[in-house]
DNA sequence: GTTTGTTAGTGTACCTGAAACACTAACAGG
DNA sequence: CCTGTTAGTGTTTCAGGTACACTAACAAAC
C-alpha cells in the first residue's frame, strides 16, 4: 500500500520592534501581504525549510525560532489543501536585521488584510510570546547586542500591552543570570545616560523566573 | 511549478490511569509496540485523521485530545521520511474506555522499546500534561463520570510524581466551578465513605487555577 | 459489641514572593 | 543656571501558597 502524499508548507511569524511597538514582517504576494513561508521540499526537514524560507525571502539568519502549531485547511479557498506548520521568530531590534531586503514591518495592532487564517496565526503567536515573557527570558531575543533596561522594559510593555513598575521590573531582570553590565553607558538624549547591558549566552532562553 | 508532496502521519499518546498509575496505550506492530496513529489521507484534515486512527485502532471515541508538536525525520530508519503530527489524548479511568479492543496499557515509567523518537514523544506529552495540571482543570479528563476527591488527588500525584497535601489540594479543587457534588457516596472499602463528585461541563478544560 | 485499621473530611498559622509607592542623579539644551 | 527628561534606588503591604493534626465513618476481626 502506497502512502498518501500531501503538500506541506511552513509559515513564520517574524516579530520585531519597530517604532516603539511590536511589529510583524510581511511580504507582498498576489495582491496581498502575507507571512513568509512556502512549501517544504523533499531534501529538507520542516525546521530546515522554515529557516531556508526565512533566509531566502527576508535575508534573516540565525534568528530565534520556535514551532507554534500545525494547521490544516490553511488554503481552504484554493482547491489544494495544505498542511501548514507554523513558527514564530524573534529578531533583535535596531539591528541590521530590521532592515531586510524584502518585506515590510507592520505594527501588530494594525495588520493589513491577510490570507485565510494567517491573522489567526499571528494572534496565536502573539499570545504565545506574551505567555513566555512571564516565565522566561525570551524577550532578550528581541534586544540588540547592547541595550538599556529602559528599552528592555519598553519591549516587555509593548508585547504585554500593559505598563510595568520600573523598580519591580529592574529587580526581576537584574536577578537573571543571563544578562550582565557592559560597563558602557548609552549617551543619547538630553538626560542621564543609562547603563548598557548585554546577554551572556546569546540565543539561549532560560525558563527560570 | 508543482508543489512537493510528502507523507504526513499522526501519532497519538493516549494516557489513562491503570493500576493506580499513569499508563500509555500501545499497539503491537512489526515486532514492536508502537503509538496509535498512521498516515493522513486526502479526504481528512490532520485532526480528523488522528480521531479516525484512534477510533479504528483502539475503539476510543469522544476523548479529549490536544496537538503536541510536529516532528520530521520520525521514520529516519526507513527510507521514506515522514512529517509526523503528534497529539496526546486523555481517557477517563475505570470507564469502559480502558478496556479497549486492541492494544495494551503500559505504565509510563516502564514502557517497552518503541520505534525511533516515539519514546521522546511520550516524554514530551507527559511533560506537557504535568505542566497543564498546575494551571488548568485538565486532570478531570482522566476521571470517570463520578469520582472522589481522594482519587482525583491520586491522579494528580501520579502524573506529577509528587505527594500533595490533602487539605491544600481539596481547597484548590473545591474552588473550581466545574465540579459539583452528586450527593451520593462511594461505599467501598472498610472505611468511611467518600462523597462523589462529577464534572459540570464534561469535555471542557478551564485555564483557571 | 468492642477494638482495629483505613480512608474521609476539616481550619489556622506562617512564610514567601508580588505589588505599590517617591525621591534623587545625571545629562543636554536653552 | 534653570528646565526637561530619563536613570537609578528600598521598604512596606498584601495575597496566595505551604505546613501541619485531629476527628468521623465505615467494615472486619475478635
Amino acid at each position: 500500500m502506497r502512502a498518501t502524499l500531501l503538500p506541506v508548507s511552513v509559515h513564520i511569524v517574524v516579530f520585531g520592534i519597530r517604532c516603539e511597538g511590536l511589529a510583524v514582517l510581511l511580504l507582498p504576494r498576489a495582491e496581498m501581504w502575507s507571512l513568509p513561508g512556502g512549501g517544504v521540499e523533499d531534501a529538507e526537514d520542516i525546521h530546515g525549510a522554515a529557516l531556508r524560507q526565512l533566509a531566502v525571502q527576508t535575508g534573516l539568519r540565525d534568528v530565534y525560532m520556535e514551532q507554534l502549531y500545525t494547521f490544516d485547511h490553511l488554503d481552504a479557498d484554493t482547491v489544494q489543501r495544505t498542511v501548514a506548520v507554523t513558527w514564530y521568530a524573534l529578531v533583535p531590534s535596531a539591528s541590521s536585521f530590521t532592515k531586510t531586503a524584502a518585506g515590510e514591518w507592520f505594527a501588530v495592532e494594525a495588520l493589513p488584510a491577510l490570507p485565510a487564517e494567517q491573522a489567526g496565526i499571528v494572534h496565536l503567536a502573539r499570545q504565545r510570546l506574551a505567555a513566555k515573557l512571564e516565565y522566561s527570558t525570551i524577550a532578550l531575543q528581541l534586544m540588540p547586542e547592547r541595550f538599556t533596561l529602559g528599552v528592555l522594559q519598553a519591549v516587555h510593555e509593548t508585547v504585554l500591552g500593559t505598563a510595568l513598575d520600573k523598580r519591580n521590573f529592574r529587580k526581576r531582570v537584574l536577578a537573571w543570570a543571563c544578562i550582565e553590565e557592559t560597563g558602557e553607558m548609552a549617551r543619547e538624549g538630553h538626560h542621564r545616560p543609562a547603563r548598557l547591558y548585554r546577554v551572556t549566552r546569546p540565543g539561549s532562553v532560560e525558563i527560570i523566573k
